[in-house]
Parts: structure tokens; sequence; C-alpha cells
DNA sequence: TGTACATCAGTGAACGCGCGTTCACTGATGTAC
DNA sequence: TGTACATCAGTGAACGCGCGTTCACTGATGTAC
């Protein structure tokens, strides 16, 4: 015996997983069939059943997979090679670093982040409240960071929520365009610029901002 | 006779239009069969034929109605009163008129973004063509308006561009939420609040902005 | 170690149903004279 | 105005197909003794 029954139940509810993340490369989660899946699985469509209860509930699992791909991300685009001389060298820094997060991080998840991009509007109401979870707690996470910031200190609760709501927004919409768009250059390129120079606006014209103006 | 031929024709292909619609507030494009859109019509399937060539093709028209309806409320955002006196009451009008035209106009088209909520990043390739175009135009418009503004003199045209695309981004992503969120007050109100706030941040903060740097 | 039994991932037949598309049609509206 | 013919939006039967789900099953793996 080279494989336990639990591994290979295991191994065949990947398979699941996986193919469902393929073929949402070019579908949304709602126009797929049960049995297109079994197929491209290799398995009889009853089988499906022993691991799922029914797609919805599959992509409620892909929507956590997908999530903890992004917080990769995220602890990757606040890591710090040198610590900064000052405040607009630490923005440029911050713009940096999360662009670079961005673009390299992307294509390497670029299944998941294709699948969220995809559901997170336009998937079943379970599963789009579940992207909306995960997308506020980044919100969160990201206004406490935000908070942490020199100069930083003018803000209400309030303010560094909204901030962090449009610097998320951006860069999903980045992160959103890369994933659909493929890896085609241009694009890469363009995106790249794009997100930087908006995080250094935002950040830097963030600093003459008053939360009591 | 009450009726040509030809109105009653055009009489058909808007119910296919509308049951479209209405079918896709709970789904997407993809999900949806001929046979369910004309049994919401109340037409036999075949007659379908009459009209479009398919789903997709139906989309396509779908996504140009959409955006001559999200065109009235871009001219209403750019509608003042009476001119704003100095550069930050002109900022602090601009978002408020702008943030106004969305929560009013966003419920009364709300079918036609829920619609372009669900396609713009789900739908099939050539609807998510087709959006994207529309999105660009209206972002190249909001550049050519912000370099009128006074004080946009500094800003190189790559950044007023990039300008465009923050602005334009943050406020569909409200648009979307709203849209699909249906009219809960709650939402409403807090998606006003941000929106507003947002566009504030970034106009004053743009204000403080040298493209040089 | 060997045996007898339990578990359970995956099978395969079967069901009724809705699907997109074809085709020949109907009958009201429109047009030519 | 009246008649004969053309147009064409909508009909209805028919097709083969893939759908989700049911059910009783098989046989390899796991467990108790």
């Amino acid at each position: 015996m080279t494989e336990t029954r639990v591994e290979r139940k295991e191994r065949t509810r990947r398979a699941i997983l996986d193919a469902t993340l393929g073929l949402c490369e070019t579908q949304p989660l709602a126009a797929l069939s049960l049995r297109q899946v079994a197929k491209e699985v290799g398995i009889v469509p009853t089988a499906f059943y022993r691991h799922f209860e029914s797609i919805e509930d599959l992509g409620l699992v892909l929507v956590d997979e997908s999530f903890s791909s992004l917080r990769d991300l995220l602890r990757a685009a606040r890591t710090f090679d040198t610590p900064p001389p000052n405040d607009r060298a630490l923005f440029h820094a911050v713009a940096d670093n999360s662009v670079k997060a961005l673009v390299t991080h992307v294509p390497r998840a670029q299944r998941h982040f294709r699948f969220i991009a995809r559901e997170r509007l336009a998937g079943p109401a379970p599963v789009r409240e579940a992207v909306r979870h995960q997308l506020e707690l980044i919100e969160r996470e990201l206004a406490t960071d935000i908070a942490r910031v020199p100069g930083a200190g003018r803000w209400t609760t309030e303010d560094l929520r909204i901030l962090a709501n449009l610097l998320v927004s951006a860069m999903l919409t980045h992160a959103e365009e890369l994933a659909l768009a493929g890896n085609r250059d241009d694009v890469v390129r363009r995106v790249e610029t794009t997100a930087r120079r908006q995080l250094r606006m935002v950040l830097i014209g963030a600093l003459g901002w008053d939360s009591s103006r």
C-alpha cells in the first residue's frame, strides 16, 4: 500500500478544487455543471457528493483558499529591506513594495485571483458575502497599519477606514485587471505604473490632509 | 390597426431586453438559457432568433444601454448650481455633486448597474471588452475635465489619466456596491459618506501633488 | 500473523427535465397595381 | 377602393444531448480480535 484511504480521498478533493479553478478561468461558477467538473477530474458525477454538497459549497472553499493566497501577497507588501529615512521616502517605499508584490504575486496565484474577480460580484449570494467579509478584514488591517505611520495622528478612525477602503478598492481593481488580462507584458507594465503612481498620489496627498477640515 | 408590424416587433425586442435585465438581477448572463428568457417574455423559444443571434449578442446591446444611462449620471455630476468661490470650495462642490448624482441615479438605473457589475468581469470576453472600452472613454473625459480645473497646470497628461483612473475605479466600486446591495438605507448612507470623503481626500490631496516629484 | 467483518470512495444504470437548434407552418400586416 | 401576392413575427413539433439526483452496487482499505 503506497497511499492510505484518507490520502487518496484528499487527493481527489484537491483534484476537484483544481479542476473547478481551471474551468472558472473562462466562465463563472454559476455556468458550471457538476458533470463538467466530474468529467474534468475523471470521476463519475455521483462521486462528487463524497466531497462537496454542491458547486456553491465548493465555491466557498475556493474563496477561503484564494484569500489565504492574497494574505501572502499582503504580508510581502509590508516587509521592508531597510527602514526609509523620512515620511516621503517611506510612502514611496510602501508604494513600490506593494506594487512589486502585486505584479509578482498575481501571476503566481492567477487562477485564484481570476476566481475572486469573477465571483466577487457575479457569484451566488453566499459566495459574494464571503468575499466581502474577507475584503473587510483586509481593509481593517490596512487601516491599523496606516495608523502607525508618522503623521497619521491627526486622522480620525473613520477617515483611516475610508482611506484604507480607497486603497483596497484601487489595488483590487488592478489585481483583477492583471488576473483577467493574462500575462500580457504591456498590460502588466501599464498597471504597474498606474498603481504605483496612484499609491504615491494618495499617500503623499494624505500627508496634507487634515480630518478636521 | 392600432400598431404597425415594426412597432410590434420593437415592443417584443424591448420585452426581451427587459426580461433579461430582470433575470440578471440574480445571476450572470452566462447562467441564463434562451428558453428561460423566452418563457419570461411569453414567446416561443424560436421567436428569440427573430431579434438576436444569441444571448451574448443581446448582452452587448445591454452594455450599450447601460452606459448610456451611466453617461446621464456623469452629465448630472458635472452640473453646478453656482460656481464655487475658490479651489477648496470647488473640490468640495465637485465631490458633493458627484456623490449626490451617484446615490440618486444608481437606484433609478439599478438593473443596468447590476448588469454591468456582474458582467464587467464575469461576462463573455466580447461583453467584458465592451464594458472596458466604455470605462476607458469615461476615464478620458474625466481627465480632460480635471485638466481644466485651476491648479491642474502642473500635472502631466499621464498623471491626469492616472488620477482619473483612480477616481473612476473608486466611484465604480461604490456604484457596484450600491447596485448589488439593493436600497438598504444604512448601506446607501455609508457608501455616500465614504465616497464623498474619498473624493475630497484625493482632489484636495491632488492640490499638493506635483507631477515632477 | 491470519481471519472475519466494517467502512466508504467511487461505480453505473436509470429517471425525468430543460437545453439549443432545425424545420415547415400560419396568419396578420404590408405593398403593388 | 379592391384584389392578389409578398413579407415575416411568431408557432409548434421534433431532434439528440447534458443536466442533477436516486439508488443499489463493488471492491480495496482499515479494524477488531
